[in-house]
Order: structure tokens, then sequence, then C-alpha cells
DNA sequence: CGGTTATTTGGTATATCGACAAAAAGTGAC
DNA sequence: GTCACTTTTTGTCGATATACCAAATAACCG
């Protein structure tokens, strides 16, 4: 049986659209390799070589997480010599990474909660 | 070549498991569908089959991605008779949205200045 | 209990992601 | 031009994600 009311229509193209640019942006910061070379761009600019070396993978690997987080616009590129450095786009990561957080300290409160036996907390059954 | 200085090591595996924590948030942020849910859900609790209504997708497909969202700790769920009722676990998802939605503006708004041929801005070559 | 409804789980096919290696492309120095 | 260095692109392959269908599970009602 359906709840009282679904005052709002079903999910329209439109919708559809917008809905899918911002899971692009949540797409792009749902790795953590990209969530790390991010938490360090919010330092200042690195180059590639820079974050493959911090990071410890491939060249390639690291270059194709830095098109990903650019082509979702969070990052920008100039290039200097041989070398292209990366800066974030936007100070609203910060806003995102609190929000993200928020949620992780809670899941583990709840989790901590749940091994540690305090009783009517966790899924009870 | 190096740059000047990479004062902070290499990601160590403390840092890996924060970030794959934290990653395990947007993953589950980084589908339409489940973003849709996220919004009918700031407005209240829904269940299962309101929200199979309103996406418009099969049944499993809505329960699934209501347990990602779950295993995440977005969302909770509570029983009511044979329906399940799911609500936001965290007011902060607004912080998320407002955060990609700053980046989603400004994507669009780069983009349109490329369409329009405002000199001086898109990647210029 | 059998019947109905709501939800979850398992199976499967398709699509996308992610990592490395190898090759290509761009830049600067000589 | 060639050499050295940095970055991107391409190819391949295994892992993961997602959609639907069908079957199983759970809760209520008679």
């Amino acid at each position: 049986m359906k709840s009282e009311a679904i005052d709002a229509a079903p999910m329209t193209g439109e919708e559809r659209a917008r809905y899918e640019g911002l899971a692009t942006v949540f797409k792009a910061l749902a790795h953590p390799t990209r969530l790390f070379i991010v938490r360090k761009l919010a330092k200042g600019p690195y180059c590639v070589c820079d974050l493959t070396t911090l990071v410890g993978a491939d060249t390639s690997t690291i270059s194709k997480h830095l098109s990903v987080l650019k082509n979702a616009g969070l990052v920008t590129d100039t290039k200097q010599g041989t070398s292209v450095y990366y800066s974030l786009s936007c100070g609203c990561m910060s806003q995102l990474f609190a929000g993200a957080q928020t949620i992780m300290r809670a899941n583990l409160d709840r989790f901590r909660r749940i091994v540690e036996g305090d009783p009517g907390s966790g899924p009870e059954e």
C-alpha cells in the first residue's frame, strides 16, 4: 500500500540530468587515492610526479585519477616546463569533506557501541 | 624533477584506511538514483515501494540502492508492518549537496563561457 | 494455516572502473 | 636534430557496479 500522499511526481528527465551531474562530482571523490590527492592539493599545487611519489602508484594511474578530478571540475591544471601542476578549483572541497567526515564519525561511534555491547543501540535482534 | 619539498611522507596504511572509509560515503552518493532518493528522504521518511514508484525502477533495484546507502551509514530503516521506512541518518547531507552543487554551478558557468566563446576563459589553445 | 503485500536475496548479463605496461606526445637542454 | 624527462593515451585484464528477473523471506489478515 502506498503511503499517505506521494505529492511529488516521478523523476523527470531534467531532474535526472541534474542528478547525473551531481553524481559526477561524487563519483570523482569516490576513490581513496583521489581523496588523498584532493587532500594534498588543499595545501597547494602539486605536479603529477610528486603525487605519484606520494601515493606510490604508477604515473599513468595518477594521471588518470587527475583527469577524473579535472573532468568533474574539481581541479585545474597549469603547465610549467615539462611538469603539469594541479590545484583545487574550489574551496568548497572542505565542505564536502566535513560532511562526509561527520557521517564517518557517526558510523565509527555506532560501530564502537555495537562492539562494546552497549545494549539498546546496535541492530537489536 | 621533484618540486621544492615533499614535506609529507607517502600515504600510510592508517591514512589509506581513513580515505577508504570516506570513499565509502562518496561512493554511496555516486549514483543519480541514490542522490534522488537522498533528496526525497530529506523531506521525510519513505518506504521502499513509494521510492520505487517515484524512481520508476524495479523494487529490487531500489532495495539494493537503499542497502548501499544504509551500509554507508547515510540512512536508517524502521519496520512498520510489512513496510520498511527509510530516513536520513544525518542532517549533514545538505552540506554535502551544497558543496557538490557549488562545483556543478561553477562547471556550468565554465561550460557556458566556452560555448558562448568568451575569450580568455576556456581552455585556450 | 493459506493468501496477500512488502522487501530482500541470489542469479546473470552488461557496463564501467582501476591498475599496470607499453607506446605516444609534449617540453626543455644541448 | 637527439637526449632526457614528464605526462597522457592506449591496450589488456581482473574486479566491481548495476539492472532486471525469479525465488526466498517477513509481516499481516482472515
